[in-house]
RNA sequence: UGGCCGGUCGCCAAGCGGUAAGGCACGGGCCUUUGGAGCCCGCAUUCGUAGGUUCGAAUCCUACCCGGCCAGCCA
């Protein structure tokens, strides 16, 4: 039954919320956080995440707060924190002055520890890492406890104190949570809270050779930022039970942790290694290449925060697996760029025309509109003279019904300019056209006339005289199944690698305000796409990127032809 | 064969015991100086399967099937 009265969906999550802030839990406060660690660029999968966080936030009258989660020196960098600053500030988000680090807690973590190992609650153990292994038992047989279980609390506080001081190798001692080596959960059959690692943290430099483990570490950051919803990935559903634990030994503020299914798209890859995979191994150009489902990616190819944002809110947040078409991802940026990009005509693949009876050396500035959709957006004057180019596919020998552009005898109008007919077809010596004769109706300048005519074709052109050349890259999906994941016997996701998944276009004309165009706008070049002037642009090279094509449904329609 | 979670249209997703929302995709039509945009219409007699409870079930119960995650001193 159709609801008449339009009460806005809410996900699970924002049920919990509800009920908690009707409940008067916490005071009614709603506090999350984004936690990333530094470890690589932010992507697609992230972004629903911060906008999940934020979003909750914003919603719900709370604060979110950005916070590095970087317990693990050997994989993480500045660089990536900067990357992650600048990608959530750019999608539009604000954590005021909540900017944390998980490193600044490390004093804190410590001395929760300790106070574990003094209520008997952590030990150290001096098994190997194979040892441990062996010890923790299968998914279907239960562990065994290590023999240094039952170490003294003295013996445990001196061990730690040393592995804290740098007196043992990194794998020779490692602290434990005692909690239970028979639990069917083996995250239980317990855990590892901390381990030495002699490397140098990106901020605390060598004060520490012993660093706390995720699920030590984790709900200790939300306890002490006072989250309320810790809202994290179904794969950490295992760690909740972990998660209560350490805060409820040390008796703690003790948020809610709450989790979600991750984002996945059609014809791409969505995690971190894989995606470090891509870089480092060629197959794309950077972290930036707009082929990525980064966030760096996506905003060089030219999506919008906008865009991205509304992608995200309409996607939803369940708890169950999914794989969301790239389709809908590409909806929400022509949704977005129809309404404020700027249109401007580009030729992809020129084709000369020479319009006979248009005078020699006559320059004429015509009127064109910069946006259909937006008024205020006003017009340009673009420049037309005898000799334009037009859009080889724009042009048919022996075209099919229902192709109404050019083609021999027929007339079409060149938009903002005037109806043309095409009267003759010049060949080259292979057969191949390259060139075209038309003659232009002086009575329709601006692409009007009055006597009726139905003239069913608009074509894009480019005065050939005042035209600047550019490069244009065009993008198609990195793989070439929806699920790359799903790869031949034996090999990985980087089989289904489509080669070419990036098309460059060489000698393309386009009109002349582009050269003043900043880096990073995106226009829509009329009847083919939108397109953003990518950063390799100089000043005597124009380079764009396609970010998404314009629908196209001549393409349906020449298919059935 | 252990534990946890999940299965509603091709994809995403509402629904919370009263008789299947919406979006994307797709198909058809209108309109159009972008074959763009916009507008209109169509698109699950059925909710993984089989039983059961009930006047009534996608919603409750039981069993089974399928999918995801877990055996890092990663997060």
């Amino acid at each position: 039954m159709p609801d008449t009265e339009d009460k806005p969906i809410q996900n699970f999550i924002e049920t919990i919320i509800e009920k908690d802030i009707a409940d008067n839990k916490n005071g009614g406060r709603v506090h999350t956080r984004f936690p990333p660690e530094p470890n690589g660029y932010l992507h697609i999968g992230h972004a629903k995440s911060i906008c999940l966080n934020f979003g909750l936030a914003l919603k719900y009258n709370g604060l979110c707060n950005l916070r590095f989660d970087d317990t693990n020196p050997a994989k993480e960098d500045v660089e990536y924190v900067e990357s992650i600053i600048n990608d959530v500030r750019w999608l539009g988000f604000d954590w005021e002055n909540r900017l944390y680090f998980a490193s600044d807690y490390f004093r804190q973590f410590y001395e929760y520890a300790i106070q574990l190992i003094k209520d008997g609650n952590a030990y150290v153990c001096s098994l190997s890492t194979d040892e441990i292994r062996e010890y923790r038992g299968t998914l279907t047989e239960p562990g065994i406890p290590s023999p240094y279980r039952n170490r003294s609390v003295e013996e445990n506080l001196d061990l730690f104190e040393r592995m804290k001081a740098g007196e043992f190798e990194e794998g020779t001692h490692l602290l434990r949570a005692k909690i239970d080596m028979a639990s069917p959960n083996l995250n239980m059959r317990d855990p590892a809270i901390y381990r030495i690692k002699k490397a140098a943290h990106h901020r605390t430099g060598d004060t520490w050779c012993i660093y706390p483990m995720y699920d030590f570490a984790h709900g200790f950051e939300d306890s002490i930022e006072r989250i309320t919803h810790s809202i994290c990935t179904l794969e950490f559903e295992d760690h909740r039970p972990l998660y209560d634990w350490f805060l409820d030994k040390l008796g703690v503020f003790h948020p809610q942790q709450i989790e979600f299914g991750r984002l996945n798209l059609t014809y791409t890859v969505m995690s971190k290694r894989k995606l470090l995979r891509l870089v480092e191994e060629g197959y794309v150009s950077g972290w930036d290449d707009p082929r990525m489902p980064t966030i760096a990616g996506l905003r060089r190819r030219g999506y919008t925060p906008e865009s991205i944002r509304k992608f995200c809110e309409i996607i939803g947040v369940t708890k169950s697996f999914s794989i969301s078409e790239i389709s809908l991802l590409e909806y929400c940026l022509r949704e977005d760029l129809n309404l404020r990009a700027q249109r401007v005509m580009a030729v992809l693949h020129p084709l000369k025309v020479t319009i006979t009876n248009y005078p020699e050396g006559t320059v004429e500035m015509l009127d064109a509109v910069n946006n259909p959709e937006d008024e205020s957006a006003g017009t340009r004057k673009i420049p037309f003279s005898r000799v334009i180019y037009i859009e080889q596919e724009d042009f048919m020998e022996n075209p099919p019904k229902q192709f109404f552009r050019l083609s021999p005898g027929k007339e079409v109008r060149l938009k903002h300019a005037y109806y043309i007919t095409c009267q003759q077809v010049i060949k080259d010596d292979d057969g191949n056209v390259i060139e075209l004769l038309c003659t232009y109706d002086p009575q329709t300048r601006g692409g009007w006339s009055t006597d009726g005519r139905n003239v069913k074709g608009t074509s894009h052109w480019v005065s050939a005289a005042h035209a600047v050349d550019a490069e244009i890259r065009l993008y198609h999906h990195l793989f070439t199944v929806p699920n790359p994941e799903e790869a031949p016997e034996g090999k990985d996701f980087t089989a289904n690698i489509n080669p070419h998944s990036l098309e460059v276009l060489a000698g393309c004309k386009v009109e002349p305000s582009l050269v003043e165009a900043a880096n990073g706008t995106v226009y829509q070049f009329l009847r083919q796409g939108y397109f953003s002037k990518d950063p390799d642009s100089t000043s005597d090279k124009l380079v764009f990127n396609r970010a998404v094509s314009l629908r196209d449904t001549w393409q349906k329609v020449k298919k059935n032809v």
